[in-house]
DNA sequence: CAATCGGACTGGTCTAGTCCACTTTTACAA
DNA sequence: TTGTAAAAGTGGACTAGACCAGTCCGATTG
């Protein structure tokens, strides 16, 4: 058992603990019903405080991975269904995770002054200018979904001469723009496929697509991207963890 | 302004801060761009130490009511948009909070033996039964969603006798069987509307739906509801929100 | 045998500090 | 006036305790 750790501050105690904790979790050495170690006996385990622990376990409660009663102890939750909860990710990732080898083929990208839609999202000067970007995305060579995203053109200078077959745009926004996305707002509805995203999806017109538009911020609430994603409703469903209380 | 918290052990004393503080927000006594008060400040304010506000602010971080910049300061969220986000409520409340007057037709309501699919969303033993009720969901009396609801019977024997247009379901679960919807996995997919979908949300056969699946558990995980409602595209969307790490 | 009472243990809450990395402001010097 | 360096302030992390209200289990008592 690895019971130690860094104290050198690069990554906090608690942080270590949680991924400690969840690797045991996803290892199965730690099941659901067996005996998951109180607080106190962690925060030991450990050598910190109870406190830090109880902040690692905050973490792995908001995943969903333990839960608490009180009085009793914690426990690991039992997954009967493996829930793939849509997160905050790029299509890439939520592809890769879900089995599938994702490819996306670019139809456009062009610097444009953006309609009111996106200047709301965005919360854009007048006349500031964005990206615009149209991607067929692929999974196992299936097309899976089009998306049609804006980003604003002051956060990404040269995003022309960036290989966006490559790496996702999430990754370049990172590397070469130091651009962190933090939190979302997405809202979902249903539609029937046009004509073009018919064409495009090879479905046919009028076959109902999940419609999703999505609005991402940095930490401090600035917004970096607008995009509207179209999914064939045969091959693709969301899923989401809500929670009644803060955790 | 009231700083007086009550001290006898009935409410945590980050909740009444964070509860204090919500109003002030909601009030536009802290707005957007002023100056949040510091954590220090908000301990020496309320008498208390300054780990009790910092899990008061986390709450309303989660919320996305306010956001932290280090080094710098706590600001409120500026809400360009209000978004409603989808939270683990009922139908009713969810329609209420959107300014619509919620009404629902009960079409059905029978104990009965599941399919394999509620067994299995249920974790019910062999043979258990379940409460099955079809309603028909209005907003200001138009039809909005139709929704077939399981229950698992064990958990509300005498569910029938309950009177379920007055009151929500989540109510009557929660004053007369004492059982608390505590977080939820939903996962939504786009459809056409089948021929008695159509006939009861007033759309035409094929129209786009939107069809959410929903298991509520309680907070020690056993689940107690498996619900699917299908919604008209178009008169309603999902919208969420979504972090990227824990908070 | 059944009931109950007490102790041990659990997570929930709270305190009163400390140190750190970071940003902003201020004041002083070139 | 312009730099720059120090000071003040911020949130993030962490400690080493404390008390409480639940739950559970085992021993004692009727």
């Amino acid at each position: 058992m690895e019971n130690v750790l860094l104290r050198d501050g690069a990554t906090p105690l608690h942080a270590q603990i949680t991924e400690a904790l969840r690797l045991q979790i996803k290892r199965d050495e730690l099941k659901a019903g067996e005996n998951f170690p109180s607080e106190r006996e962690l925060a030991e385990r450990y050598a910190v405080s109870r406190m830090t622990v109880r902040q690692a376990l905050r973490h792995l409660r908001q995943e969903n991975l333990i839960y608490h009663e009180r009085g009793v102890g914690t426990f690991v939750t039992d997954r009967k269904l493996d829930v793939h909860t849509r997160n905050l990710s790029g299509f890439s990732e939520e592809m890769a995770s879900l089995g599938f080898v994702p490819s996306s083929r670019l139809m456009r990208l062009k610097r444009e002054t953006p309609d009111e839609r996106i200047v709301k999202d965005l919360d854009l000067n007048l006349g500031a200018e964005v990206f615009h970007l149209e991607r067929l995305r692929l999974a196992d060579d299936e097309p899976m979904a089009f998306e049609s995203t804006f980003l604003p053109a002051s956060l990404c200078p040269e995003l022309d001469t960036a290989d966006l077959t490559k790496n996702s745009l999430y990754q370049v926004l990172a590397d070469k723009y130091n651009v962190q996305m933090h939190h979302a707002a997405e809202s979902l509805e249903a539609a029937a496929a046009t004509a073009f995203e018919a064409k495009q999806l090879g479905i046919k017109k009028g076959a109902p697509v999940l419609v999703v538009h999505r609005v991402v911020f940095t930490e401090s609430n600035q917004p970096i991207e607008s995009a509207r994603t179209t999914y064939r409703a045969d091959r693709y469903r969301a899923t989401f963890f809500l929670t009644k209380n803060a955790l």
